[in-house]
DNA sequence: CACACGATGCACT
DNA sequence: GTGCATCGTGTGA
């Protein structure tokens, strides 16, 4: 439920270590607020249950391993709390939440997730739902899934976790129990491809991969 | 400035 | 299993 029970993470929550964090997500609610096409406003509550840890300059499938210190991945050196969101293969944006400390440009790529029983439902569900894409129509098995669903995109990038931003991650006291996998889609990244560094709520049925 | 390619998802064989 | 859309970004000329 996401009612009395429920407290909003504040940003200092995001600057434990990457990994406590990439751990700790993974029941946790993630919320979007928008505006439906009916002009409603809407609240739209996704319980995450799948994340991956993305550990620095000594990450080798980190954007910022070796110390890459670009325009795009300045966001990535700031103290945990923030947005980073990218756009890869022209056509996905993947959400992060920057972990950790100020200098160390770590963060959390969110993954999968499904939307809670209490979520608002868009105006246009009908139509999202019968979307061919989905295996189940409350269910995004896959970071560019979860990301279009809940219509975020580079807007975000560089703001901070919270209401204010119209993305932000509540704690219902919800516990779910934790596997680590190797990440996904980073098979240039050598020996670094097998780090266990992936967070899913074990045996899911919304995991992007099993 | 040119160019290779990706923290994916989907269609098709 | 393979092919590919599609474009921002990092890298090197």
């Amino acid at each position: 439920m996401s009612t009395a029970s429920s407290t909003v993470l504040a940003p200092d929550w995001f600057t434990r270590p990457t990994c406590v964090v990439a751990a700790d997500l993974v029941g946790k609610v993630l919320c979007r607020k928008l505006i439906d096409t009916d002009d409603t406003v809407k609240v739209l509550r996704m319980r995450i249950s799948e994340t991956e840890a993305y550990i620095g300059e000594s990450d080798p499938a980190c954007h910022s391993h070796a110390g890459t210190r670009t325009s795009r991945t300045e966001i990535m050196y700031e103290q945990g709390g923030v947005f980073y969101v990218y756009l890869t293969y022209g056509v996905h944006h993947m959400l992060n939440l920057i972990s950790g400390a100020a200098e160390s440009p770590e963060s959390v790529l969110i993954r999968a997730g499904f939307l809670t029983e209490d979520s608002d439902r868009l105006f246009d569900e009908q139509l999202l739902s019968s979307d061919k894409q989905l295996s189940h129509p409350k269910q995004f098995a896959g970071p560019g899934k979860l990301t279009k669903r809940l219509q975020i995109d580079r807007d975000l990038y560089g703001k901070v976790i919270g209401p204010a931003s119209a993305v932000w991650i509540e704690d219902d006291g919800c516990q779910s129990p934790i596997s680590l996998r190797p990440r996904i889609g980073i098979d240039y990244a050598g020996e670094a491809k097998d780090w266990l560094l992936r967070y899913v709520w074990t045996d899911h049925a919304s995991l992007s991969k099993k």
